[in-house]
DNA sequence: GGAACAAAGTTGAGTGCTCAACTGTTCCCT
DNA sequence: AGGGAACAGTTGAGCACTCAACTTTGTTCC
């Protein structure tokens, strides 16, 4: 292993920062999202997704993709949405591999229930905190890391 | 519930990025770390805030203020780090209700081993993508919401 | 056409987290 | 002093995620 570049007194404070407001901001969402809406944020993801498709539906594998999760965990989430009945799988026709993941009329409306309570925790928390030029940034900062990570791995 | 608040086009953006940019940087050092080190990064958090007290030890409920953790979560983790001989609990004098954790030997070895390659790939994947400028930046904006989340809650 | 390889998706074991309930101790207040 | 509230920490059940192994189907290439 090379020399290891460590980070300088302004790094470690942001990276700190970071740390500590990302840690402090998904838990308190995800908590919120649980109390009210009884779900996790990656089963609201998930079914956000399924929404803005066409015909409300996507393979398994895009639904992957859009919500950054592993096919198992996409997989495992669905057979949960399932029972809950906000989910509806069926076989692909042109692919005998492939499943459609379909969000039935409950998980629509389990939807429509719990996302405005989830968007004002997202404005209370982050943007009620920034000004507009912050939000800016935040979006190039994030951007960056995406692209840079996105097409990796 | 009064009228919801919701995202504007640059806001709903921003989230959309700076959620993907989380979700993709965590679970990259997540990932690595697991590797790397055979263990998650809630547990290298709780050895790098022990090895800074001092002599090594900090009181269970400190530990758990430090690395933003519930105090379940931390005497779970104690458990299985004592488990691994990384961590060690004494009870205290002054308290009996109390515990101490303190850091091993082995666990600062494991610590030591385990950091560069971590900070390499906090480096890696964050700060080589961004601008002073950019990280500045990542840092107020960062203590911002970590000044509206932190005394609540 | 058939063999090797790749892709889609599922599954099970193991692990870490949350939440609520619990024990034991200390603080506070009159 | 004594009773009640608050605090420190642990525990167990339930759930979500990871990783690796697996099945089934599609693709490629000779």
């Amino acid at each position: 292993m090379t020399e290891p570049r460590w980070l300088d007194e302004d790094e470690q404070r942001a990276w700190r920062a970071f740390l500590a407001a990302s840690r402090l901001l998904f838990d308190r969402l995800e908590r919120e999202l649980q109390h009210d809406a009884g779900m996790p944020h990656a089963y609201y993801e998930i079914l956000v997704r399924l929404s803005e498709a066409p015909d409300r539906r996507l393979r398994m594998s895009e639904l992957a993709d859009k919500s950054l999760s592993s096919r198992s965990r996409v997989s495992h989430a669905a057979r949960r949405l399932e029972e809950a009945g906000w989910l509806r799988r069926e076989e692909c026709e042109t692919d005998r591999r492939g499943a459609w993941a379909v969000l039935t009329d409950a998980g629509y409306a389990v939807l429509q229930a719990a996302a405005p309570g989830h968007v004002e925790g997202v404005r209370t928390h982050l943007f009620d905190q920034l000004s507009a030029e912050q939000v800016a940034q935040l979006r190039q900062i994030s951007e960056a890391v995406v692209a840079h990570l996105e097409p990796l791995d």
